[in-house]
DNA sequence: CGAGTACCCTGTTGGC
DNA sequence: TGCCAACAGGGTACTC
């Protein structure tokens, strides 16, 4: 369950083994993980041999890296990690492992590029990218991590929603890189109920909530960051912070770390939501 | 058009 | 012990 920290440590290791290099050869595994790239697997394959790759970016949960060779190619390479999806740099001996999706191996040998992906939600695609920013993504929001983040428009798109808060945090075209860990996280440390109407959000509110929300992505990137500085590029680094750190996600029944009162499980879009009832009580007037 | 829901996927878990 | 339902959940296509 990548959410921003992890894709982050993510980007960094891509930028550090990746970015530079020179596609040698491309190899997919499974059709689902290129479904973005509408030519299909082959021209994925054929498009992507040759080029090379320049720096890493991220924006929220995406990843991309521009095509800088052919120069002037307008295009990027753009990967999305899904809920389980990983990107490895191992050396090119490792065996494939069930869940193998993608591999690229490089000019000069070395280790290898690998797309590992068990419910293979995640992809990659080769995508125009015209301004700064793949095409495909231009409808994701600022992640509260860019500088280019403004508060006070996002305050003011908030408050233009008729919608819960809990909703409106996990729409990526209003504020991307919060999946449903941290918006429960955040919720929680700025006592604040899902279910909240975001047309009453106060602005000293949305200011809190923001710090909360980036208070607890860089306690992650922290704990992700600091092992992650190695030839193994994972989403996995960040269970250290996932057992120690987590507030109220996946703790129903255990006490409030605040309160004390019983963390309360509820189902909530299809998944599920963790408050304290007592710190983040129901507003009057609940909105879904 | 904006809000909300269904669906994609597979390994793990828990109830009966 | 074995089987099946529930669950995990980001993003998008779809409906209302």
């Amino acid at each position: 369950m990548p959410e921003l920290p992890e894709v982050e440590v993510v980007r960094r290791g891509l930028h550090r083994w990746v970015a530079g290099r020179t596609v040698a050869h491309v190899q997919v595994a499974h059709p689902r993980a290129v479904r973005r790239h509408l030519a299909g697997p082959a021209d994925f394959e054929a498009a992507l041999t040759g080029v090379t790759l320049g720096a890493a970016h991220r924006r929220g949960k995406y990843l991309w890296l521009p095509v800088i060779e052919p120069a002037q190619s307008g295009r990027a390479l753009l990967a999305h990690l899904g809920m389980s999806g990983q990107l490895l740099v191992l050396p090119p001996d490792t065996p494939p492992g069930p869940h193998l999706r993608i591999r690229f191996g490089f000019t000069g040998g070395g280790c290898e590029l690998r797309f590992v992906d068990q419910r293979t939600f995640g992809g990659l695609s080769l995508e125009p990218c015209s301004t700064g920013l793949p095409d495909l993504i231009t409808h994701i929001a600022a992640d509260p991590l860019d500088p280019e983040f403004d508060a006070g428009r996002f305050a003011s798109a908030l408050r233009r929603r008729r919608t819960g808060l809990k909703r409106a945090l996990l729409d990526q075209s209003l504020i991307s890189g919060v999946g449903n860990i941290y918006a429960d996280e955040a919720l929680w440390r700025s006592r604040l109920h899902y279910a909240r109407p975001t047309e009453t959000m106060r602005r000293f509110e949305v200011d809190r909530l923001l710090e909360e929300i980036r208070t607890v992505m860089g306690s992650a990137l922290d704990a992700g960051g600091t092992s992650f500085d190695s030839l193994y590029v994972d989403i996995n680094g960040s269970s250290g912070f996932f057992s120690r750190s987590l507030h109220v996600y996946g703790r129903a029944g255990r006490a409030c770390d605040r309160c004390s009162t019983p963390i309360r499980r509820e189902p909530f879009m299809n998944r599920s939501s963790f408050r304290c009832p007592r710190c983040q009580p129901r507003p009057r007037r609940p909105r879904w």
